[in-house]
DNA sequence: GAGTGGTCTAGACCACGTT
DNA sequence: ACGTGGTCTAGACCACTCT
């Protein structure tokens, strides 16, 4: 008598994903409820769980409770995006990473800022200016805020062997926050700092981040031109 | 007596996120592991086990058979955009959807296309131009190439009622691509086609999908000034 | 070698949403 | 009401990796 086989969730995602690759469960159409494919596959309810789980949640399938578990209409719905540190995507390249801050100052938010920050009266905060090198090469130009107010040990930072991204990583604890890519064409401001033509077109990328009810941070990152990020699904 | 709570994998994850948040649970510092905190929660280590894989696959825990649970020293890995059909991301804001294939031919791709959908000699393929509108404004210009040799039946469609983009996804099955983000100074065409000055700043998104070896189509993206791609964590 | 996460099982009950 | 996914449990064994 041969062992029996034990029966991975994996293997039957793979089961399952092929199946709908191959247009054998067609988009829109109910696939069989998790106790038939338990029986089909010989493994225990959960496992099939595990499977279909994982492919809900990358937005293959889609399931409700009595309705069951449909193929999803469109397929694609989420792209993943890693944001490494830029220290570690410039190291990762081979490339030496460097950083300068320009300009530090403590000054006054824009309104638009303060309603962010849910700052009351009009309180200046700290804000920075820093350019990211790739082996000399300018990489990345840093406008940042930071939120002196619920992060006072900022003030006092010298960002001199950690950058202001470094340094409020590992010092500050933040569990929120949001993102937006956009483009822009280069001022004379952001030519002359990334070493690039005005009217350049140049990748942009604004994040705030907040720790509970507090804005922590708001940065504008502007991207080298060329800067390309790219993902795989 | 009272009846003991049940207790869930997000009441855990809750519990736990919280510790990382509040700096209890430092980052690099190992965590118990998951039969203590079993014990300490009151529940079976599957249930510990589903809450900290959650918060692994997050980014904010790293986990390794043997070494442990720590915290991760960079919290932020990830950021998931969500990427909607056009004619969806258009209708949600209720706008309403248009678009106007302005070119159709069969035209030989560029060397570096033709290396990616892996086509032996010089055949041509289809090539479409397609201007997306939101209320009769440009919203979105679409430059594609379709694998002809691997969906033959794309040579006959009429993409009239059903856009270029729409009728791939119903059509054709794909499991895999991969998607760049850039930027660039609008061209005289691009200018054109969207509606504003030559040299403004668009986000580009480019976009390839295949089915097992087969590329299906190559299409670039370039979005109206001043569209902004949005995403929280 | 041994400790820790990874997974499977069989059974049970619950929650939600369709009918 | 009732069917389906969602989750918990207790126990077991496996797989990886550190020492």
């Amino acid at each position: 008598m041969s062992r029996a086989e034990r029966i991975t969730w994996q293997a039957v995602q793979d089961q399952v994903r092929q199946r709908i690759s191959q247009r054998q469960w067609k988009p829109g159409q109910q696939i069989p409820h998790e106790a038939d494919l338990a029986r089909e596959f010989g493994c225990a309810r959960a496992t099939v769980n595990r499977a279909l789980r994982g492919l809900a949640d990358a937005g293959l399938l889609e399931r409700r409770r009595k309705a069951g578990t449909r193929v999803a209409l469109n397929p694609v719905r989420r792209a993943e995006f890693s944001i490494p540190l830029i220290r570690e995507e410039i190291e990762a390249k081979g490339q030496r990473f460097g950083f300068r801050v320009l300009r530090r100052e403590m000054r006054l938010p824009p309104p638009e800022l303060q309603a962010r920050l849910q700052i009351d009266g009009a309180q200046p905060i700290l804000y920075l200016q820093t350019l990211y090198t790739a082996d000399s090469q300018p990489y990345l130009f840093e406008t940042r805020w930071i939120n002196t107010l619920a992060v006072p040990s900022a003030a006092a930072a010298e960002f001199a062997t950690l950058s202001p991204n470094e340094w409020l990583v590992r010092e500050v604890a933040f569990d929120g926050g949001d993102f937006t890519f956009s483009a822009i064409a280069a001022t004379a401001q952001e030519a002359r700092m990334l070493g690039c033509k005005i009217g350049e077109g140049l990748l942009v990328l604004d994040r705030t981040t907040r720790h509970g009810a507090d804005m922590i941070t708001s940065v504008r990152l502007v991207f080298h031109r060329g800067y390309r990020m790219h993902t795989r699904i």
